[in-house]
Formats: C-alpha cells, sequence, structure tokens
RNA sequence: GCGAGGGUAGCCAAGCUCGGUCAAAGGCGACAGACUCAAGAUCUGUUCUCGUAGGGGUUCCCCGGUUCAAAUCCGGGCCCUCGCACCA
C-alpha cells in the first residue's frame, strides 16, 4: 500500500488540534516542561533550514509529553524593527525580487495589493508562519498563545520590562554614534542586509581628527586611523582637482570636502559652510601640526578621495606606504610640481622620519615594503596589501621610539590612545565616526554615522548582573557543551547595549521617553513569559489596556495584594490569580532553543534579564543552541528568498520524511547541506518502514518460541537507551535507534525464527510510539492500523525495565550473531563450501574461570588464587591449559573497565544457546551442524580445535 | 585583531567529555546475489589492505610527546568555518 503523505498529515492534524490536545492547562500535581524556539523575525517566507531548530523542538516536547510531563511549547513571532516596513515598501514600488518571491509562494494579486501595508504584512506572515509551517509540521504547540511583538497586550507587557529595568538601575544614558538613514534613522549593518540594500559588510571606524593650522587662521583637517603616527608627519596632502569647503564648527574654521561636511554635522553642533577652499590655491603652503608644532609644507595627491574622512590626509611616509610612493612619485613629476612651485628641495625636506621600532622591519617600514615588492606607483594595487602589512605589525608590535618625545618606548597600541587623549584635551583633535565602505538604506539614501546624545542603553557591563548571570549559567543544562563553556565568556564581554531607538519603527513604545521606540533585541528577551499572559488576552479575560505595571508586578513578581491590584486594574481577583498560578506552574523556561547566531546576542541578553528582572526560580533552565541546515552552495539567504517554499518541499518530500531528515541527518550542533536526494532517501525509510511493518502484522503466526522473550527484552533496553538519549536532548542518536536499528531487531526476530504474533503486537506497542516524536503523523496512522485509539501522541511512555534474564537473552543472541559472523569470515577465507560446522562451546572449568575472575572485577586480579581455585573443580586432563588461560584473562581484564567485563561475560549457557540456535546455523549455512561442549568426550573434533574455545567464543570446526 | 568551533574511510556523519568494548555506528553511493520478462523498488551480503580458519598489516590532517595502550590526552604546525553587538 503506497502512503500518501499529505492526506496522512492533514488527517492527523486536524484531529490533533478538534481533540485539543496540543493546548496546555497546568495540572498542579504534575509534571511540567516549558520550551520555546526562538521566534522569527517577520521579514519574508522562511525556508526549509528554519524548520530544522522547531522540528527539533517539537520532537523533545513531544517526547516530553509522552512521558507524562504537561508541555507548554508556544510559538510567536518577532515584528519590531523595519523588516516589515521595508517588505511592504518594496511592495509598493513593484520590487521585482520580492513579487518573484511572493508569486512563487503562490501570493495572489489582490493580497499583494494589501501588503504596502506594515501591518498586513506582519499579519500576512503570522497566519503563513502559524498555519503553513507550524500547524503544517503538526506542532504540538498551543496556538491560543500565539503572539506576535506589535500586538498591543505584547507591548504592554514590554513597558513593564523596560520600567522594571529602569527601576532596577540597568537603564543609563550616554552619547552613542550610530549608522542611521537620514530619513529612516539608526539602522542596522549587517552581512544579511536587513535594513540595508548594500554594504553589508561595513564597519564603524573611529578616526581621530587632526587639525592642521594654517597662516590665515583657518584649519586643514585630516582624519586618520593612526593618530600617534603624528610624529612622523612630513607633509600635508590636498587633492588639488577637488573643490574644499570653510566650514564653521563652533569657533573654528575647518577645511574639509563637502561630503565631510555633511557628515560632520551630523556628529557635531553647529556645522556650517561660510565659504569655499580650492585645493590647488593650498599647495607649497606649510601649516602648522598638532602637538609638535612643526610646520609641514603642503602637497598635491589624487589619492585624497573627498568620500573618504575630511578628504585631506596626513602624511606618514615611514609608515605608510601610500605616503612614501606619493612623494616619490611627486618627486619624479617635474610638471606636477612645478604646476604647484613644489621645488624638489621642496620634496627632500619630507623625507621619512623613522618613529616606530617594527619587529620585522628597519626604520622605515613603509620604504622597506614598497621597495620590496616592487611598487613604485600609486596605480600599483599591491599598495593596499602592503599598507595592510605595515599596518597590523607596526600597531599590534611595534614600539615608539627616540622621536615620540615622552611617548619613546611605549607600545604602539596603548600610544594611540594616550596620544590621541592629549590631543583632544589640547583641542587639536576630535573624534569622527565614519563606514569603511558605502551604505545604503533599503529606501536609497545614503547611511551614515549620526551622533545620538542622549541614548539609552541597558546596563549589561553591570558588575553584580554579570556575575549572577554567570553564577546561574552554571546551573543551566546549555547545549552543546561548548557553548555551556563559552557563555561565560560572552557574559564576561558584555557591556552596555543600545535599548531603544529613534525613526519610523514598529515595535513598543518607550514608556520612559515616547520619542524612542524599544529596540529589536531588547523586546524579546523575557518574553517567554508573554505566553502565558497571552492566552488570557485570546481567550478575553484581560483587555490591553489592563496590563498595567501593578498587574504585571502582581502576576510575575508576586508584588501587591489582590484587594489592591484589581482596584488599579481593573481585572478580576479570580483572573488576577489564576495567571498568577499558571506563570507559577510553567515558569521557569525549561529550554529556549535556537540558531547559532544567537550565541553572542540573544542567548546572553534573554538570561540577563531574566536576572535582572524576575525573581532567581523563575531563571531560565536550559538552551539548547541549534546549527543552521545550508544550501548545497552555500547559505540558503532568508532576504533573498529561500530556495524552495516550505509547503512545497512538505509536499513534495513529506512532512515526516523532512522532520526525520532534520532529526538524523546529523548533530544539531553542525551545518549540514540541504540535498533533495537525501530527504527522498528518508521518505524512502518511511515507506519501507510502513511496509516492513505491514510485513510483521501479515506474519504466520508460528506461536511462542524462546525469541520472543529475546524481542521483548531487546525492546526494553532499547527504550532505557532512548530515555538516556533525550535526557540530553540527542534527538539524533534517538532518531538513529528508533528508525533504523530497531527495524533491525525486528529483522532479527524473525531472521532467528520468531513469529509470535502477539509478540510482534507487542513489541509494535512500543516501537511505533517511539517514533510519535520524530515522525508523528505515521506514527499515529500505524496507531490506527493496529488497532489502537486515540492518538499515539497522548501515550505514556513505560519506564523501561531491565532484568537479569532479559540481560541473558540478549547476550545469548549476542552469541549468536558473532558466531555467524565468525563462521562466515572463515567460509569466505576459506572458500569452503561447508559439508558440516562443529561448534563447540567453552568448557566448564573455563567458565568457571571467568565467571571467577567477573567476581572479583573491582579488585585487581590475583592471578595465583585463581589458578589455584579453578585447579580445585577442573577435571585432570585441563590442568596443563589452567595456567595460560588464567594469565589471558588477567591480562584481559586488566585492559577493560569493570563494567565492559561483566557486559563481555555475561552469564549465558552456551551450550543450551547453541543447541537451540542449531537449526538456524544449519539454514544459514545450509549444511548439518552439531554442538558439543569442548569437554564432552564424545565431541567430533578432527583438528583438535576445541582448546581454541573461550567463554563468549565457542571453537568452530567446518569441513 | 578578539573569541569560538572544526579537519574521521568514495561522500555525509557518529565517536573525542570518562584512553582499552574501534578497522571505527548509521546513512548515502558502489559492487555482488535474491526476486523480476526487464527496469525500478525491495531484501541479503560485501565495501582500507593481505590472508585456504575466526587472523595479520596499515589507518582517524601533519609532526612530536605521555601511556602497557591514543581517533580519543598534551605540545607544536598546516588548513577550514563561524560570531564580534542595536539583524533576530
Amino acid at each position: 500500500m503506497a502512503l500518501d503523505f499529505s492526506s496522512m498529515e492533514a488527517k492527523w492534524q486536524k484531529a490533533w488540534y478538534d481533540a485539543r490536545i496540543n493546548e496546555s492547562e497546568p495540572a498542579p500535581d504534575t509534571k511540567k516542561f516549558f520550551m520555546i524556539f526562538a521566534y522569527p523575525g517577520v521579514t519574508g517566507y522562511l525556508h526549509v533550514g528554519h524548520m530544522r531548530g522547531y522540528t527539533v523542538a517539537d520532537a523533545i516536547v513531544r517526547h516530553k509529553m509522552m512521558t507524562g510531563h504537561r508541555v507548554l511549547f508556544p510559538v510567536g513571532t518577532h515584528a519590531t524593527g523595519n523588516g516589515a516596513i521595508s517588505f511592504a515598501r518594496r511592495v509598493e514600488r513593484n520590487d521585482p525580487a520580492t513579487v518573484d518571491i511572493l508569486r512563487a509562494n503562490g501570493c495572489s494579486d489582490e493580497t499583494m495589493k494589501r501588503l504596502t501595508d506594515p501591518e498586513e504584512v506582519v499579519r500576512f506572515f503570522n497566519d503563513i508562519y502559524l498555519n503553513d509551517y507550524w500547524k503544517g509540521f503538526g506542532f504540538m504547540s498551543d496556538w491560543r498563545r500565539f503572539t506576535s511583538t506589535i500586538y498591543p497586550d505584547y507591548t504592554k507587557f514590554i513597558e513593564w520590562q523596560m520600567l522594571k529595568l529602569k527601576a532596577n538601575g540597568l537603564l543609563t544614558q550616554k552619547p552613542y554614534f550610530a549608522p542611521a538613514c537620514v530619513e529612516h534613522g539608526p539602522v542596522a549593518i549587517d552581512a544579511s542586509e536587513t535594513d540595508i540594500s548594500r554594504g553589508g559588510d561595513a564597519e564603524v571606524l573611529e578616526y581621530t581628527v587632526l587639525k592642521f593650522d594654517l597662516k590665515d587662521g583657518r584649519k586643514l583637517v585630516a582624519a586618520t586611523l593612526r593618530p600617534e603616527t603624528v610624529f612622523g608627519l612630513t607633509n600635508f596632502w590636498v587633492n588639488p582637482e577637488v573643490e574644499y569647503v570653510d566650514a564653521r564648527v563652533g569657533e573654528e574654521t575647518w577645511i574639509v570636502s563637502r561630503p565631510a561636511v555633511e557628515k560632520l554635522s551630523l556628529q557635531m553642533d553647529s556645522v556650517e559652510i561660510v565659504g569655499s577652499a580650492n585645493g590647488a590655491s593650498l599647495m607649497g603652503k606649510r601649516c602648522t601640526a598638532p602637538l609638535t608644532g612643526k610646520a609641514i609644507p603642503i602637497f598635491p595627491s589624487l589619492l585624497c578621495d573627498p568620500e573618504v574622512g575630511t578628504g585631506l590626509v596626513m602624511s606618514v611616509p615611514s609608515d605608510a606606504p601610500a605616503d612614501w610612493i606619493g612623494l616619490v612619485e611627486l618627486k619624479r613629476d617635474v610638471v606636477e610640481r612645478e604646476k604647484y612651485g613644489i621645488t624638489e628641495a621642496m620634496v627632500a625636506e619630507a623625507s621619512p622620519i623613522a618613529i616606530i621600532d617594527t619587529p620585522g622591519y628597519g626604520p622605515l617600514p613603509a620604504v622597506e615594503v614598497t621597495e620590496r615588492l616592487g611598487i613604485d606607483s600609486l596605480d600599483d594595487e599591491r599598495l593596499g596589501e602592503a599598507t595592510k602589512e605595515v599596518y597590523k605589525t607596526g600597531f599590534h608590535k611595534g614600539v615608539m621610539n627616540r622621536s615620540c618625545g615622552e611617548f619613546a618606548g611605549w607600545q604602539v597600541e596603548q600610544a594611540k590612545d594616550a596620544v590621541r587623549g592629549q590631543m583632544l584635551e589640547s583641542g587639536h583633535a576630535s573624534m569622527f565616526y565614519d563606514l569603511s565602505e558605502e551604505v545604503l538604506c533599503r529606501c536609497g539614501n545614503r547611511v551614515l554615522v549620526k551622533k545620538i546624545p542622549d541614548q539609552w542603553f541597558i546596563d549589561y557591563s553591570d558588575p553584580g548582573l554579570k556575575e549572577r548571570s554567570k553564577e546561574h549559567a552554571l546551573t543551566m543544562r546549555i547545549f552543546p557543551r561548548e557553548y555551556y563553556d563559552n557563555i561565560q565568556n560572552v557574559i564576561e564581554w558584555y557591556r552596555e547595549r543600545a535599548c531603544v531607538r529613534l525613526g519610523n519603527w514598529l515595535g513598543t513604545r518607550f514608556p520612559i521617553d515616547r520619542r524612542w521606540i524599544v529596540e529589536a533585541i531588547a523586546d524579546s528577551t523575557l518574553y517567554p513569559i508573554h505566553y502565558v499572559t497571552s492566552r488570557f488576552v485570546s481567550e478575553g479575560m484581560v483587555a490591553a489596556e489592563n496590563m498595567t505595571e501593578e498587574f504585571f508586578d502582581y502576576v510575575l513578581l508576586g508584588r501587591g495584594t489582590p484587594v489592591d491590584v484589581e482596584s488599579a486594574t481593573g481585572v478580576g481577583r479570580s483572573v488576577l490569580d489564576s495567571i498568577r498560578a499558571e506563570f507559577d506552574y510553567w515558569y521557569p523556561l525549561d529550554v529556549n532553543l535556537g540558531g547559532k547566531e544567537h550565541m553572542t546576542v540573544h542567548f546572553p541578553v534573554f538570561l540577563m534579564n531574566h536576572v535582572a528582572v524576575l525573581r532567581p526560580q523563575h531563571w531560565p533552565r536550559g538552551i539548547i543552541v541549534n546549527w543552521y541546515i545550508t544550501a548545497t552552495g552555500g547559505k540558503i539567504s532568508k532576504s533573498k528568498g529561500g530556495a524552495q517554499p516550505i509547503p512545497d518541499a512538505a509536499e513534495r518530500f513529506g512532512v515526516d520524511a523532512m522532520r526525520l531528515f532534520y532529526a538524523h541527518i546529523a548533530s544539531l550542533y553542525v551545518d549540514v547541506a540541504w540535498e533533495d536526494s537525501k530527504v527522498e532517501s528518508y521518505r524512502d525509510r518511511l515507506e519501507r518502514t510502513w511496509s516492513f511493518i505491514g510485513d510483521l502484522l501479515s506474519v504466520e503466526d508460528r506461536g511462542p518460541t524462546e525469541m520472543d522473550a529475546w524481542l521483548a527484552a531487546r525492546m526494553q533496553s532499547r527504550l532505557a537507551g532512548l530515555e538516556g538519549y533525550m535526557e540530553v536532548y540527542d534527538v539524533r542518536s534517538y532518531s538513529n535507534d528508533v528508525f533504523f536499528e530497531m527495524a533491525q531487531d525486528f529483522k532479527w526476530y524473525l531472521r532467528r525464527g520468531g513469529g509470535s504474533a502477539e509478540a510482534i503486537l507487542g513489541a509494535l506497542r512500543l516501537w511505533i510510539p517511539l517514533m510519535a516524536p520524530v515522525t508523528p503523523h505515521l506514527a499515529e496512522q500505524l496507531w490506527e492500523r493496529i488497532g489502537m485509539r486515540p492518538f499515539v501522541s497522548t501515550v505514556i511512555l513505560p519506564e523501561a525495565e531491565l532484568s537479569e534474564a532479559a540481560a541473558a537473552a540478549e547476550a545469548g543472541e549476542r552469541l549468536v550473531a558473532s558466531l555467524v559472523e565468525d563462521i562466515s569470515e572463515i567460509l569466505k577465507v576459506t572458500s569452503i563450501r561447508p559439508s558440516r560446522i562443529i561448534l563447540m562451546a567453552a568448557p566448564r572449568w573455563k567458565h568457571d574461570l571467568v565467571a571467577r575472575a567477573v567476581a572479583s572485577a573491582d579488585k585487581n586480579i590475583d592471578v595465583g588464587q585463581l589458578i589455584k581455585e579453578t585447579m580445585k573443580s577442573a577435571p585432570p586432563e585441563a590442568k596443563r591449559e589452567i595456567p595460560t588461560f588464567a594469565k589471558e584473562i588477567a591480562a584481559e581484564f586488566s585492559r577493560a573497565p569493570v563494567d565492559e567485563r561483566r557486559r563481555t561475560h555475561a552469564t549465558v549457557d552456551e551450550l543450551k544457546t547453541l543447541g537451540r540456535a542449531g537449526r538456524f546455523f544449519s539454514e544459514q549455512f545450509g549444511c548439518e551442524v552439531q554442538t558439543f561442549s569442548a569437554d564432552d568426550p564424545a565431541r567430533v573434533d578432527p583438528k583438535g580445535r576445541a582448546k581454541h574455545a573461550r567463554p563468549g567464543r565457542p571453537a568452530v570446526y567446518v569441513e
């Protein structure tokens, strides 16, 4: 029977949600498990990669449910920011890529018109995430609790959170320099280009602006990353072809490029253009350097880019290859020089001054490196590489030399800050921030660095908060282990973090100053709590406007009296108390699962905000980090559209096949490339499982056999192993056992002659539920097929029972299986077509000896004692062999750990086991099989192999 | 630069925390056999190498060390990936 995955999925999803088995209700005396995955941002369609973490979370939750927990596994979306706004704008201007993606995902023209409104975009994707993705994958999620960060109740919750942070002294204010679009305010610069359309790799560079005095009182202003090189200044570069301007900055008049004025005006007060300054007119004049007071000549250089820094450059030819080559060219180019009246002597005067001792270089690294590489022109593209090399070594390893006045002997890194500090103080320098490359906002405007004088921060540098968070993290269950260790460092490095932003954004108004909107990370750290309260909102028991500070103080912090809070909020006491009770039941959060991108941002602030705001009993208990599913050629890009729409993939491969793919393809903690063929092979595996179970069900009932006990024992030991895996959320090993190893168990059972319908059914009643966490739809279908009702998803798994008898049954089969391997090996190597196989179990005395050794296994084995004791009961003909064998066993035992010795030497009646398996061996190898004990006088042993027999390893003779 | 992670057989990927159960799970691919008119699917077996007796040899990026014993521990090297903050 072929499986129709799609209809099977629809059938069971409807059945589950109709029966509301996904809804979370507290049950005070029952264990609970509360898990979330970090909700996705609403910036477009998700791709198949995103479903990995979500699916693993669902499998964990389903398993918890099946081990007797009440589970809470809510979902929501993060709509804060400008993702939805920019999406709406792209729809509005018919951006081809956006329209294509919408079309490819089956969006109608009519719907598309609606999507010019950001709030509609959020609604649209909320609906898709919820229905197409999460319900479509059969998640055991309580849909009543769905929330989104722009819902009124959510924003009330965030207001409360900010008030608590303020009250706890964790909000601070100070100036901040942020990348911003002139129209849309601050934007994020990141490689995935969420806010921007170009320049995702740009960095904010911290320039020091140095002021060089001209005789007429104006100042030439150069921006540099290396202020400490001021000691090596020889000249100043001005581009003669650029029109500079005189800008009034405070009390001073600066000469800078026109674009620089715009940038400066975003970072300094009262910047105003008051005149123009022709670059050419400055040539050959002198200006006075800050700090050193040295007068240096002004030379022409076409390399000064008006878009970079101030458009003017100071020249340090000793350590800047471009400056050195600039001088070399200028000296050579007589025509250019004479045009500006610059004599050769003036150029000669500007020869390099050694200022930094750089390991591996002589006094003038820039000169040295350009000579070595044979660079003698500013057009040489290797100049950049040369600069990088000299700068890197010089900055990190260099030491300031004698020419550097009071800084002589300083490490360059330290000198930089000190030199800058001194010049800033004396008014010879200012700070200036600029981007390393051009960045464009999604709206098309240029992104520049803007000073925000009164930016609010959450103070994650607070030592007390850090300490408590780090200590708490040590008590948490954090996976993988590497992150458990590293989160300590991450918290340690954390400093204050901007938590509100200006501009046109979706999000919560900052309650302390409503001009600001709470920033996208600050509003998504404490939110698991809100899944408790959101249900009461969606069921109409509380309205957003009632969710005041007193309300949350009461239900989340246990503050205030019911009477006061009822009158302050208008919420009835019984409702208040049931919310509070539910919060106390579900909290703390047991696991927060999220992608590896959260390791240095979301997870630490998630933890620290809990510690900052909540009482210790409500701090989170666990974190799981998942790595990515990538496209075969690289990252599946969210902003640029996923490879295939999730519903299409679900339709093509089947949801359970995808779920098994996510669960089994690799450890959660490595990246995995998505491959259609892999997913298909998992689908095939599920189909085979389906038909194999069909075979099992139609096995001709042969009644009870010895194998039934083995099968039952096997199921129990599998169960025990599986519980162990899930204890550490190892869904992969769990899937491997359930979907691959356990099928092998059934096959072995049949191969060994098992065939009891009752035993098979009994085992299936365990196997099928074990599949349910990973492939719930198929498991339900199978459950129904074996006549069970109503849901496999609500079955409570038994606890594993491990008995001595079961262990013996398993050990017996291990013996048989390893004998099959050994015999096959012998036949393969010898190319014998066997006519008879003789198996000889180890003699009694060897078993006795091993048993004695095992009994004393915790201690060191006394070989002499072992020999003596064995001698007492051993038959006379064995006595010569005893010492050798005893030594072998002792040596073997000394190498293996204690429980290992026990396991390999579990008590098995070998002769009996072999006897029973005789017919099986005979069928396997198509010949007569005889079994003896190695000390049976009646044994048939032409080649004398009996002496090779050892416990666990019977002797074999083939002919 | 700062920080983190990784390099395992044809490919993917377990194992490494707690050294011996490891020639190293599982999957994919390949090969052979069964079934079939055939193909596909499925099932069985093989898949480092040598071997007419269950064994030997050489392997887990490279070099060195610790140890009776190292894929696993330590030191050094080469290469790769990721994060670095207002993107969740």
